[in-house]
DNA sequence: CGGTTTTGCGGCGGCTTTGCGGCATGGCCG
DNA sequence: CGGCCATGCCGCAAAGCCGCCGCAAAACCG
């Protein structure tokens, strides 16, 4: 079953036209003439795409991606005249994923809705990964890559990040040199065991950068570090 | 049964389209629209989990977690809008388990709360399940390379640890000098007798620094060990 | 009780593991 | 192209650990 879209343009020579193609291409095309009607209709009716006329009547295309953006994600492509060139950069600026200026090719449009699916797909995808770690004064974001200690951030890099995340979060649990480095890369990574020594150094000295007493990174002699809450 | 969620915002769109989604997922909601109200009622009725509009009339969503938080550790989502500064969330948001900024995908939000609910459950069971040896005072557990003594900690080595473990393991039970050696070191490791006195010297050497009373790893003349319970 | 065996324990030398400064490489950005 | 940063590794010094020695005390035995 083709993936569902939402045409809105107060044009029907081009709801037309555009819908014909798309449904060409195994989309299926829900098509609204303004936004009122259209935003009632998605609410039913749920798409995973809305293509949007900027210029409408009764509830223009920003208005219309405003509600939207309230309560979903939904990827959005805006339709603008070549004139309204503000438009544009509000349209990204507001949340929209891509635009098109009028005239456009049917190709195009089709190559710009692959694009912006494939993309949200992607995206969705990341989300699923951690939340929050927070350990004490420790706090970590992966999906923002923030780490803050006592409320001050902490810039770290990718695998400082990585390994730390390792650690705090399972605090108390021992890791071994091998286990973090698995956390930092991926596994079937060969690395000397002194370079996670390293980053435990530098991860130590940018926290304790901010308060002298950090001392949370244990080192088990003949073990490996743990992370102690 | 579904979990019971608490859903809390002011906006009755958010509200009406994210409890509808919940529910379609199998979950069961109670809707609120500011906090003093969410606070009564999850006090009459508990739930498992709360997702909080960070911004709310009448109590905002930090203060209700606050409150929330005096008298359980329920897991909470929060709700933030855009402009909301994320350092409020992040150093502001005492005890949050995670947040999403608005807008957000329904996808992203029910991933959300499966992987809070999920690490809550695992929570728990890390407070039981581990393979933890407790004899009288003495508690050892593995995993974290832990040991405790009246509640305080013990720093033991490797090998004392080992050898401690293999004692506090069958309390009572008899271990010759080889049979330490070998629950240390591997088998068919060869060393000195006297070696096992060393390590058992030091390791009440380092329990008896803490408590001069500690008497529990006794000596068989002629034969071995045993840990008294 | 005297002699023998076993254990406790302080100590020591040597080996292993860590901490950390530093360096060279290599990617990235302007 | 030139600088900047992340990063992996080296090498040295410090810290930690371990096995054993040797002596004194304790336990055992006849």
């Amino acid at each position: 079953m083709g993936t569902r879209i939402a045409l809105v343009d107060d044009d029907q020579n081009i709801l037309t036209s555009v819908s014909l193609t798309l449904e060409n291409e195994g989309f299926e095309v829900d098509c609204y003439h303004d936004g009122e009607t259209a935003l009632r209709g998605i609410g039913r009716r749920p798409v995973e795409l809305a293509v949007l006329d900027i210029k409408m009547p009764r509830m223009d295309g920003m208005e219309l991606l405003q509600k939207i953006r309230g309560t979903s994600s939904l990827p959005v492509i805006f339709l603008t005249s070549k004139d309204d060139e503000l438009d544009e950069a509000l349209g990204l600026g507001m949340g929209a994923d891509d635009y098109i200026t009028k005239p456009f090719s049917q190709r195009l449009l089709i190559a710009r809705i692959r694009a912006v699916l494939r993309r949200a797909s992607q995206d969705e995808m990341d989300m699923t990964a951690p939340n929050i770690i927070r350990q004490g004064e420790l706090l970590m974001d992966p999906d923002r890559h923030l780490c803050s200690w006592k409320g001050e951030e902490v810039k770290l890099t990718v695998t400082e990040f990585l390994i730390l995340q390792a650690l705090a979060s399972r605090p108390g649990m021992v890791k071994n040199r091998d286990q973090l480095m698995d956390a930092a890369y991926g596994e079937s990574v060969f690395l000397d065991d002194r370079t996670i020594d390293s980053h435990i150094k530098r991860l130590r000295r940018k926290i304790r950068a901010q308060d002298t007493a950090f001392d949370n990174i244990e080192t088990l002699y003949g073990i490996g570090y743990k992370y102690r809450a």
